[in-house]
DNA sequence: GCTTCAGCTTGTGGTCCCATCCATA
DNA sequence: CTATGGATGGGACCACAAGCTGAAG
């Protein structure tokens, strides 16, 4: 079904895939601004690891339509990423679908990002460098297709009840139920449709790293039910993914006391010190950028403001509600012009010195200097001096 | 609407000073 | 690893005419 709209969607947009700038073999997938580069990321890591100041170059996926331009949406329904150009154009063509489209914004990466992080950024962070190494996740056959990896599937024992039906086989807090098939990974994955390729890509570059069978064990995540990565993905697909549309669950995850690990749906908040910095940056700027009706949201935990009738509690309807999509575009539209302004501005940026006042630069010229300063008229005496 | 005027702001270049980087002992 | 010195880059400084702005006639 996924592959079928996909097909559908290649179709609709024919397209010869931009091959690397650097190696002119693999498929471009990244585009550095700071460079004007289409890379693969076998190049990018490359291209950009070659010293410090190149390790600053921000990068992006290339957008699927235009495969020209940076990435900086991500369409959920599409299953795409899109430069903000083809977002407009595709979605501004369809008010009507567009205006249930989840689309979030996307942020580029710097430095010389590890696999396992890489795979983080792209919304592969369930995916451990060993899957990536030894999965079979590119066919159908023996288990889980590549699609498992990327479709969310509501599980089907999922919910507080459930876990405290059965007190005798109670799990550790980390939760691994051993055994049970595990849960399709990845359920917001970002980067678009060229899954695949950029899986190989990542594979070919995880093969390249030094340490990769050393860090192995690591970074292998748990198979099966992982309560401690739970959170993370229903934050991702709820928070960061625009607008808690995907799972009403979120509100009865347990939280595990002694895990590191708590969330509260209710107050919306979130912690856990195994989470990198990046992806908790990622969540308080999203959540700035949800309209004030959602930071009311936070109090309501405290029991004043329990009182407050005139708002619901903060379910996943309650979220649905929040007119989250006029925000987001209006961001896009703004984002549209500055980006528009910040194209002409660059077209006639100058580096050289621009002297607006030739008269000013004459007299500079003429004027009498002690020390390189301008010196008082009256001092012209003494100056001459010198 | 136009002109005039006063007051304020801007811009100009050579030199100095300080912070930073880098190589070397 | 630390200390030292040279190289480098960028900002501050100066005076004052030109330009700008708003009020007044």
């Amino acid at each position: 079904m996924t592959e079928l709209k996909e097909d559908q969607e290649d179709n609709r947009h024919p397209q010869k895939h931009q091959l690397c700038d650097f190696c002119n073999n693999n498929i471009a997938l990244i585009y550095c601004r700071a460079d004007s580069a289409k890379l693969c990321f076998t190049c990018d890591r490359e291209v950009h690891s070659t010293n410090q100041l190149f390790t600053k170059h921000t990068r992006w996926l290339l957008c699927n339509l235009c495969d020209s331009s940076p990435a900086s949406i991500l369409c959920s329904t599409d299953s795409c990423v899109l430069c903000s150009n083809c977002d407009w154009e595709s979605h501004k063509q369809q008010q009507s679908l567009s205006s249930v489209h989840e689309r979030r914004p996307l942020e580029g990466f710097t430095g010389c990002p590890c696999v396992n992080e890489l795979l983080s950024i792209l919304g592969f962070e369930d995916l451990g460098k060993k899957e990536l190494l030894y999965g079979d996740y590119s066919d159908g056959g023996g288990g889980y297709g590549f699609s498992d990896w990327v479709v969310w599937d509501t599980p089907s024992v999922v919910s507080l009840d459930d876990l405290i039906a059965n007190n005798d086989s109670v799990p550790p807090p980390n939760f691994q139920a051993i055994g049970v098939p595990p849960l399709p990974k990845n359920r917001n994955a970002a980067c678009g449709k060229h899954k695949e390729e950029i899986l190989s890509q990542l594979r070919e570059l995880s093969r390249l790293e030094p340490n990769s069978s050393e860090n192995q064990d690591e970074t292998v995540p748990i198979i099966g039910f992982q309560s401690m990565q739970q959170p993370a993905q229903n934050r991702q697909s709820g928070f960061k993914g625009s607008g808690f549309m995907q799972n009403s669950e979120q509100h009865v995850v347990p939280s595990s006391e002694g895990s590191g690990f708590h969330w509260c749906c209710d107050t919306g908040e979130f912690t856990d010190q195994g989470f990198s910095s990046s992806l908790a940056d990622c969540f308080i700027e999203t959540k700035c950028l949800l309209p004030d009706r959602d930071s009311d949201v936070g109090d309501t935990s405290g029991g004043a403001n329990e009182e407050q009738s005139h708002h619901n509690p903060p379910t996943a309807e309650t979220f649905q509600m929040v007119p989250k999509f006029s925000h987001r575009e209006l961001n896009s539209q703004e984002r549209e012009t500055a980006v528009s302004r910040y194209k002409e501005k660059k077209k006639t940026r100058r580096y050289e010195k621009h002297i607006r006042y030739e008269s000013r630069k004459a007299r500079a010229e003429s004027r009498t200097r002690i020390k390189g300063r301008f010196a008082k008229m009256d001092c012209r005496d003494t100056s001459v001096h010198q």
